[in-house]
DNA sequence: GCCAACGTTGGC
DNA sequence: GCCAACGTTGGC
């Protein structure tokens, strides 16, 4: 078991978003960064812990628990033209992005970013480090632990 | 295979 | 809107 921190851009889908689709779950369409979807591909389990969080955004961070609900598969949008995700070298005998779907536990209150930098003993989270632009990125069990402990 | 140019990300 | 950091592209 895995645990996992997963961007999502509120105006794309918000936690809210999230809470009212059917079975509160979500294709995690659109990575189109290799390291990100190699995350999801290869790494990713059912049952996955995953930190919802809200970045591009007034109020960047932590704003649900979530759980990876299915393996992965080829994302549907690669092979949709004139689709923003649409990407030609892409077939389904060879699809090139695959993604997950993720499943609402519970929201939380903002977890924001500034107050996870605030805790030292998360220096080492990888949405914290200069430069860190990955969508999808791992959470170490301790971190977990430390910020479920702040969301309680 | 190098690397400059370009596009994107995302906090601020 | 700025801009640092990073990934991708494509000419050579």
């Amino acid at each position: 078991m895995r645990y996992w921190l997963m961007k999502s851009e509120p105006s794309d889908v918000s936690v809210d978003d999230l809470a009212s689709f059917p079975n509160q779950s979500v294709d995690w369409y659109g990575v189109r960064n290799y390291q990100a979807r190699n995350f999801m591909r290869d790494q990713m389990r059912v049952g996955d812990g995953v930190l919802f969080y809200h970045s591009n955004c007034a109020e960047p961070g932590v704003v649900g628990i979530a759980k990876v609900s299915k393996l992965a598969y080829p994302d549907r949008t690669q092979f949709i033209k004139g689709h923003k995700y649409y990407d030609p070298k892409a077939t389904p005998e060879k699809p090139r992005w695959f993604n997950v779907d993720v499943k609402l536990v519970r929201k939380t209150r903002l977890l924001s970013i500034k107050e996870l930098r605030a805790i030292p003993e998360l220096a080492n989270l990888r949405i914290l480090q200069r430069g860190n632009r990955l969508s999808i990125t791992p959470v170490d069990p301790r971190d977990w632990e430390i910020i479920l402990t702040k969301l309680k």
